[in-house]
This record gives structure tokens, C-alpha cells and sequence, in this order.
DNA sequence: GTCTATATTATGATAGAC
DNA sequence: GTCTATCATAATATAGAC
């Protein structure tokens, strides 16, 4: 019938749609693992499936391929931060934010990516780390600090810079996340099942919660 | 007097020596700042101030200039913890880990390339992080959990796997430093600084040690 | 023990055919 | 939109002069 409907600009476009999203995921991976400077994007084209100059025509450089890459990650989390949020906007204080806190173990370890970016970036200073806190890092900071501090002042969260103790809640979910191949050889905990999520969850609750946690 | 001195052996000796421990404070920086693949070893010879050649030279080839580096650090590390353990021997279970928490803290900061490398080569399993955990991390990690599920026995320590629980101590305290780049940026906080790492160790203790501390 | 010179491979980026 | 071919540079590592 339309066998030349396979070149039609619809269809195209639709390849190329798909060999971005490919090269997208793979440059998260590969600088998630080895650092802006350790990766090559000849790797990158390797783990996508697509030839390395493709990078060029879809991305122009390794730079902006970096960077499209980590808009894609933290554009999603932001969105699963906001309807977290607005989910649960209507239960007790110190009930949402272990909830947040669960729900934000759970998507670290769903996106290790997420996490590894920024420990991999935070080494040294550089633009790629400025931008990354303007755009992305400082308004959740900004935000959950001043959820913090809201807490402290209900007295159900220790007392303490917020921005610190935020960034310690931080550590110890997607930090303590980016960090389990190190944890499997260690200690044999395997913080890719749901049981050492939930006891890590528990474990930061009870932790930067104390006391009991009336369910909702 | 004696002009041909300057080349006895003893004198080459000492500037061999010394050469060998600049590349290897430079290797520090560059591979806690870079991970491996992301340094070269030219970077290196540069931050060290010599020829490059010198480092197949003094150390035969990149992977065993990182080896030697990550010995370097890491001595020095269980040395002074296995010192600070000695010395607090008398102390109650309780002050004396307070007191190795401020110690851990303050090591990481005046040592930010120890955790740094930890993290930089946790982000994907290789023999370097086998050979890292095996020799470094792993023993650290038992003797640690060993005493946190003694001060569990005593109520003092929230229950939960002891690993999981050292593995957060480490993440909140030698994680969170190695991020005091980010942290500068997105919330101002100066983890160069003792007052923020005075109150590092705070939050630290209170979160994990809760109740009064008695002094000894 | 140190240097220059170089072999070899890998990398980022591009030109131009299809 | 995709491919092959290629350039310029930077990388690891070594050989051999000093």
C-alpha cells in the first residue's frame, strides 16, 4: 500500500525522537558512573546503539548533551517532589515528611542516576556544579528548609540549621543510595530490595523524627 | 667543600622520595577530584610540579599510582581512628561515641580526599572498588557495626542493622563533607569552617545518640 | 634519577557522501 | 536523518639519551 510512507517526516521525526531519548539515557548512565571528564562519547554512542558523531548532529557537544541529560533526570524528580507534595498536602506535618522521606528513598533508588550525578559534580567546582545548584539543587534546598524549619518549630524535628539538617536527610536516602555497590561488598546489604528500602526509611523516620508517628 | 655531595646516593635517595610523595598528594587530589578514568596522568605530573614521565618511573603505571595513593590516605586514616579508639578506651560507651563521631568529622575535613575517592569509585562495581572494600572499607565497616550493635545491647543506639547505621554516620558526617562544594552554593553553609562542623557533630549525635550525654 | 622524543591508542568534533 | 572517513588533540606508556 504506502511503502514509501516509511520515509514520511512523521516517521523521521519519530526516529529521531527515539535517538535522543536513547542517547539521553545513556549519557545518564555512563556520567552518572564515570564523571563529566571520565566519559567519552564514544561510549555514550556505544551504550545508546548509535553511531558517536549522531551526538554532534542531536546535542552539538559533550556539554550540552551533559546538561540536556541532567534537565531530563531532575525535570522528572521535581515532578514526583510536587505531586508528592500535593498528594499528602492535608495530612499532620511530621506524617508527610516521613512520608516525603519514603517516598524520596524510593525514587533514588528507582533513578540511582539522580544522586551519582550530583556526588559526581560536587568533587570540585566548576560551571557544570553552579549550574546545577541554580537551576536544580538550590530551589529544592530552598524549599525543603523551609519545610524544616516549619517542623522545628512544631518541635517534631531536632533543632539546628535547616539547610543542614535537610541536606543530612539527603545523605543518608539518596546519598547512602548512590553508594550500595560500595555497601553490597561491605556489608552484604542489598539496597536494591524493597525490605533494606524500607529499613532505611525507618531507620532516617525514627532518626530525624523522634518520638511516635500518629498514622493518618 | 664538597661539591660532588649533591649527588650522593643518600641525597638522591631523599629527592626521590620526595618526588614520589608529591605525586602522590597530587594523584590524591586529581583522582578525588576527577575518579579514575577522569584523570590523566599528565594532570597529575602537572599538580606535582614534575615530568611525566616520572610516574611510570616511580610508580609503573596509573592503576598502581592509585593504589598507592588510596594506601596513602587510608593508613594514615586507621591510624588515627585506631588511636582515638585507645585513647577514649575509659570513656562510657556512650561519650565515647560522641566523641569518635567529632573525631570522624573533623578527619574528614582536614582529609576531604578521603571520602571523596570512596565516592567517586563506589558509582559502579570495578577491581578498584573490590580491592578499595576488601582492604580498607570492609574491615573499617565490621569493627564499627560491631560497636554500634554493643551500644544497641545498652539502648543507647536506635536498633536496626548496625551496618545500615554506621554506613548513615559515615554518609552524614565524610558524605556530606565531601559535598561542602555543593552545599556552599545551594545553602551558604561553610563546612570549611569548626562552627559548622561543631554543629555537623551536633545534629549527628542528637540524631543518633538521642538522650543527655554525660559528660565524662 | 631525570629528561627528551616518540610510539600507539583514544578522544572530541567535523566534513561530506548517501 | 544517518553513515563513513578523517582531522587535531590528548592520552598512556616506553625507549633511550644524559
Amino acid at each position: 500500500m504506502s511503502a514509501p510512507a516509511e520515509k514520511t517526516p512523521r516517521k523521521q521525526q519519530q526516529r529521531s525522537l527515539r535517538t535522543k531519548q536513547k542517547l539521553l539515557d545513556a549519557a545518564l548512565e555512563a556520567f552518572s558512573e564515570n564523571g563529566f571528564k571520565g566519559t567519552s562519547t564514544r561510549d555514550i554512542a556505544e551504550r545508546a546503539g548509535v553511531h558517536h558523531p549522531l551526538i554532534t548532529y542531536h546535542f552539538k557537544n559533550k556539554d550540552t548533551l551533559w546538561r540536556a541529560a541532567v534537565k531530563y533526570v531532575f525535570r522528572d524528580f521535581a515532578t514526583a517532589l510536587a505531586d508528592a507534595q500535593e498528594e499528602h498536602a492535608k495530612d499532620c506535618p511530621k506524617t508527610r515528611m516521613a512520608t516525603m522521606i519514603r517516598i524520596y528513598v524510593n525514587y533514588a533508588a528507582r533513578h540511582p542516576t539522580l544522586h551519582k550525578i550530583i556526588l559526581q559534580e560536587s568533587s570540585y567546582p566548576s560551571s557544570r556544579l553552579e549550574w546545577l545548584s541554580e537551576n536544580f539543587l538550590r530551589p529544592i534546598s530552598v524549599g525543603a528548609s523551609k519545610y524544616i524549619a516549619e517542623l522545628q518549630e512544631k518541635g517534631v524535628t531536632p533543632s539546628g540549621n535547616p539547610a543542614l539538617i535537610y541536606n543530612m536527610l539527603r545523605v543518608c536516602s539518596g546519598g547512602l543510595i548512590a553508594l550500595s555497590q560500595e555497601l553490597r561488598i561491605t556489608s552484604g546489604i542489598d539496597l536494591e530490595s524493597q525490605a533494606s528500602l524500607d529499613a532505611l526509611t525507618d531507620l532516617i523516620v525514627r532518626a530525624f523524627l523522634p518520638g511516635e508517628l500518629q498514622e493518618s
